[in-house]
Parts: structure tokens; sequence; C-alpha cells
DNA sequence: AAGTGGTCTAGACCACGGC
DNA sequence: CCGTGGTCTAGACCACTTC
């Protein structure tokens, strides 16, 4: 019998999109059982090879766990190390409020390093933002971002202090977001970036220079921050 | 016919080492073309199934890539970000020789930080390494390494000095490094870390907390690292 | 012995890209 | 049109784990 797309999809997706359901729901939890591929197989009447081609590839995305002789369960869920969150995500990621403080936003000219991370020409208009970030009441980091003025020109007219800047690039400027490389180095707090989180002068703090790039491999943003390391720890996973 | 497993390794396997020898070996070249599924399944004497597992695994580990009504392709090679890497192997990705001193090498009982961050008893025994790191004849980073002394007893008679920490684990002991948890934050060197890093002191610097773990999960060390914030450079690439 | 995942066959049709 | 990868079948045997 020929393939047959129901609706479509792919069988094996649409196997997987089943489970996937039960998880998200909760009727599966972590260290449950999940039907084996021979169940899966009478269940959703396809071969042995399409049912295990689901349970492979939710292998491979770390969804479930297989053991050979045993079963196949859901697997525990990932703690998201490096993952890429705007400041706004972080906070909600541990249920806090984000609050910043627009100290600047303007279109620039003379800002050749930006333009040099972003791919851009050194005299290209950028558009220039620069917050407070604060926690808890108190001020902990100092970001500015660069971007690209021709592209995002409506930026500006956006409520940034109160909507998140990942949030209006994605919808309103349909941009997927994919990854971001990171420099990161230590620094001592000049008078103007002490004042602003207010901690005495040549205290250390963590520099992050961030490209943000599109899934397509797009420079979009660069962003430079400076970030109280009293209240800040990069936290990673490195994999050998 | 049966399976036939003409050395105990599986046919996708032994297809996929074949490619793989030829990419190292440099007859294949990042953009070139690999055979399709079709010819390898004839030259391998093995169903299109069979080829296509090999093509898939190669895919999902990024070694070639692959485009529907194209063919299958080298993929470009990758870069490594967040790799976990000892100190000698980033030196030998830069072609730079590794050196570095040993300041402190034995067993000690008050460690409770270092025997927590292993899993371990407050007052277990651990081994302690000091050492400064030195590139192009600076230094540059103390880094203080902490292992379970009952399971390396036999470490500090190894030449520590010259051969690397990560080669003797792998080799001598057997184990498979998987992982490392860090934690990055910004300090700033006190009179004992600047004399040894030959900076001034209160000078901002990198510190790292880092524990290393085996491929099964369990924590084999514990590195305390100090960086020159003018001379290292933390890069990190984050995903989405 | 029974059940699980791991490998494999010898075909098939579909969807896509280039000629 | 033809060759590519993507999906799929209806079985099979192997290796492992539990009972």
């Amino acid at each position: 019998m020929p393939v047959k797309n129901r609706n479509g999809m792919p069988a094996y997706q649409r196997i997987q999109a089943v489970i996937r359901k039960r998880i998200d729901a909760g009727q599966l939890r972590p260290g449950d059982a999940v039907a084996s591929e021979r169940d899966l197989a009478k269940i959703h009447q396809v071969s042995l090879m399409t049912a295990r081609h689901a349970l492979a590839y939710l292998e491979r995305e770390g969804i479930v766990e297989r053991r050979r002789g045993i079963g196949t369960f859901v697997a525990a869920p990932k703690i998201h190390f490096n993952k890429l969150m705007s400041y706004t995500e972080q906070m909600a990621s541990r249920s806090l409020t984000a609050a910043s403080k627009v100290l600047f936003a303007k279109v620039s000219e003379n800002e050749s390093e930006a333009a040099a991370r972003l791919s851009l020409p050194p005299t290209s208009s950028v558009i220039k933002l620069e917050r407070v970030r604060h926690a808890g009441g108190e001020p902990f980091a100092l970001e500015t971002c660069y971007l690209n003025a021709a592209e995002f020109s409506g930026l500006l007219d956006t409520p940034l202090g109160r909507e998140s800047l990942f949030g209006i690039l994605e919808r309103n400027y349909k941009i997927e977001l994919g990854y971001a490389d990171e420099e990161v180095d230590a620094t001592a707090a000049d008078p103007h970036i002490a004042e602003l989180l207010s901690i005495p002068r040549r205290e250390p703090l963590l520099r992050i220079r961030q490209v943000i790039y599109s899934s397509k491999g797009k420079a979009i943003m660069y962003v430079l921050g400076f970030y109280r390391s009293d209240r800040h720890n990069l936290v990673i996973r490195r994999f050998r």
C-alpha cells in the first residue's frame, strides 16, 4: 500500500505529535514508559520501521530515552543551558518581573564598531538603544543594543520601556532569532557606569559582547552589556 | 537474507566509517558530493534503507548536509564553540605550546566547597592541584583543580608539569569526559593572585568555576580558575 | 520464554530540483 | 525527464533484559 498522508503530515510525525501532546498534557511524566515500537505500529497502523523512526527522532531531540530490552521512556526535562533568551524571558523563567529604563534611543552614524559587528559599512546609520536593567528594584546591568537603522526604522516608535525587544523583532519584523556569539571578559566600572549601576568605581564587572543572528545566519543585533558581578552569574555548559 | 555483520559492526556504521575516512584523508572536502543513497546501497550491497540510515546519522552529527533533489554533501567544518577542552588542547588548537607551573599538588582534607561540588562528604580527602598557566611566556591564569583522592590516588605520582591532566584521566583512568557546567563572573585580583599573574592588585579578572563530569554524569573534577581579562576571552555560542 | 529496542531487506511511491 | 532525498511497507533476525 502506498504512502497515505491523512492530513499531509508524515505518519512518523503524527505519532510524535501524539506522544508530545501526552507529555505536554502531563499524562506522560518523566520516567514513564512510552508505548513500544510494536504497540505504536499496531495503534497507528504503520510498519515497525515507521513507528521506530518516530521514537528514534524523539530520542534525538531529547524528548525520550530508549533502552534496549527495556523500553522507551519520557526523558527528564532538559535544563536549558546556553539558551539564547532575552532579559525579559530570563526574568520570566524565574518568575521575576523585568524592568528597564531607557537612557538613550536614537539613530547614530558614528558607531563603527557596532556597524562592523553587524557586517555593515562603518558609517551606516544604526539604532542605538541604551538601557539600565533592574532586578528586585536594583540596577544590575547596562546594556546597549545596536541594530541596522535601515532595516528597523520603525523600532524607535515602539514603546521600548515595556515591550520585549526580542518579542518586537519576532512579532513585528518576523525575524526568527537563531543564535548568538558572545565574548565574555572582565572589566572595571568607569565612573559613568558605576553611577548608573550604584556601585563603587573600579568594581569588577562582567562585560559581554553579543552578536545575535537570525536562524539564517544574518547579524541582527549587537549588544554590549556590563553586568554587576555580585548580582549576575553567567552559567554555561560545554560538551566534549 | 539475514543480517550479516562481517566484522561485528553494523552495515550502516561500516558505510559511515568509509565516508568519514575519505573526509579525514582529504579525498572528500567540504562541499563535495557524497555518493547518493542508491549508489551507496549498490556499492555496499545493502538495502536503500540501510544506506539511508548511514547518511541520516552522519547528517545528525553534522558531518554531511543533505538536500532533497540535489544530493548529500560534506558539511563545512564546524566551529567548535562551547567545546570542553583542556588548556593543553586549547593551546594546541592555536598552534601554541602549553606551559604551566605547579604551585601545589597535595591531598587535602579541608576543602569543603570543592568536596561539595564533587558530591563528596565535606571532609573527604581531595587532591588539590594549583597551577599557573602561561602563554607566550607570560602568566595568564591561575587554576586550582580538585579531584576525589580516593579515586585518583596515583595522580600525584604522575609528572603533572608536562602531561595533560585531561589526557591522564582519559588514558590512565579510562574516564570518558562528557561535559562541564561553568559559572562565570568577574572579580578583582587579590595581592596573592596579582603577584602570581604579574598584574596590579584589584585588576579585574574572569573567574570561572567549572565542574567537569564524565559522560555518565559523574562529577570528576572541580576547577576554580582566575584569568587575566586582558589576555583571555571566553567565547561562547548560544542557541535559541 | 516473552518483550524490548537495533539492524536489515527489497521493494514502493512522493516531493523536489535541475536539465 | 531523471536523479535526489523523504517516507513507507511487511516482514525478518539479533542482542539485551526481565521474569
